[in-house]
DNA sequence: CTATTTTTGTACCGATTGGTACAGTAATCC
DNA sequence: GGATTACTGTACCAATCGGTACAAAAATAG
């Protein structure tokens, strides 16, 4: 009876996240969302029901997408440093210069909306919450099989581990050249046991 | 002739500081700021221009008096631990409850308006640097007289202390016990060399 | 007193905010 | 065809935004 299906509602949606991403929630103004996404605001309203809503949804997505990188490799011979290796590549030193700048839509949203969204804010931190979580087990299951020694306990790691994934981020959203942000990331990685990184790897920009 | 003096102008800049530090930028509108200041709008636009040009009072302020605490001690028998302990101790451990939560002004500004005013978060980026800079002085005048033993070079520790600490502003922008960040950050400056912080540390709310 | 200047207190401005309402159109099913 | 539903497009809403204008009051100096 009805006509058929809606617009692509999952590529609007992955707008909304890139621009919210960018400027921020406040900053990003309704007009904005619209444009990007490519839909009228009547069509806005009956699918996402809120710009409040549609953030939540762009969280989650973020979120899922972050933690699964984290997640990814569990198969039995990668080793912990390879882990690492591989979430700093794809979403710090392999992406394109834009899309560097922007940092984690995490971090920023955590720190936009502390005072002014508690709910928004404690939703970003769970979700950030899963990555850090990701690290430890991955960690865990590393030290269980010897394929990670460390004075450090997974726990500890895992937690040195996002004070300088969130330490990058804020790093990234300054105008840091990349090579630098690399560099210091390698020194830090080396003194916990995760030591990888060469400053000579290759800058694949999608 | 005139009318004498103004009102008290430090303590209203230091106040809407206060306030830009828990909001942010956009989040704190003119009404707020008035009425925490005290003074009426046209007090507000005579003495100070905008709202923008008051944001560049406080953000060179708030990087002031950051800056000023990671150069203070450089007596010539003071060690970097300590230096880096007191660092903390003052801007992190020692605070009350609710300013805790307010991370820093200067990362948190560098996140908000990354996108949407350049010149201000660069500026925020700039006060950032006279810190990391102070770091590695600190550095490299403890390891010239022997105060101080590292693979890492002083510029080199000096970056990855800045990555810990916008790290731990994160941490403390999400409502981490105060506990769990200690006992992180204690780790991880133990890595660099630089471990001095117990977990018995008393807390001083000031 | 008068002159000068900085307050206070309102009133107002155009622009923008997020959100609602609704008429018209197009695409499906029966 | 008619019924139903999802779209487009526009008009509109009250509220808030940062900023300006201006009259009245208050506090100094002479």
């Amino acid at each position: 009876m009805p006509r058929p299906l809606e617009f692509d509602r999952d590529r609007a949606v992955v707008r909304a996240m890139k621009l919210f991403w960018s400027q921020g929630y406040k900053a990003t103004s309704l007009a904005a969302l619209l444009d990007t996404m490519g839909i009228q605001r009547s069509s806005f309203y009956a699918s996402f029901g809120d710009k409040r809503s549609l953030f939540i949804e762009c969280l989650k997505l973020f979120g899922q997408r972050t933690a699964d990188l984290a997640i990814q490799p569990v198969d039995a011979d990668t080793r912990p440093e390879q882990l690492i290796h591989t979430f700093f590549a794809v979403t710090l030193m392999n992406v394109p210069e834009d899309r560097l700048h922007n940092g984690c839509l995490l971090v920023n949203s955590i720190l936009e909306l502390a005072d002014t969204d508690d709910e928004l804010s404690k939703l970003a931190t769970q979700m950030l919450g899963y990555v850090e979580q990701a690290f430890e087990q991955a960690l865990q299951a590393a030290r269980q099989e010897g394929r990670w020694h460390s004075d450090l306990s997974p726990r500890q790691a895992a937690q040195i581990l996002m004070l300088i994934n969130q330490g990058v981020r804020v790093q990234s959203r300054k105008r840091t050249p990349r090579e630098e942000i690399w560099s210091t990331l390698a020194d830090a990685l080396a003194l916990i046991g995760l030591g990888y990184l060469t400053t000579q790897e290759t800058h694949t920009h999608g």
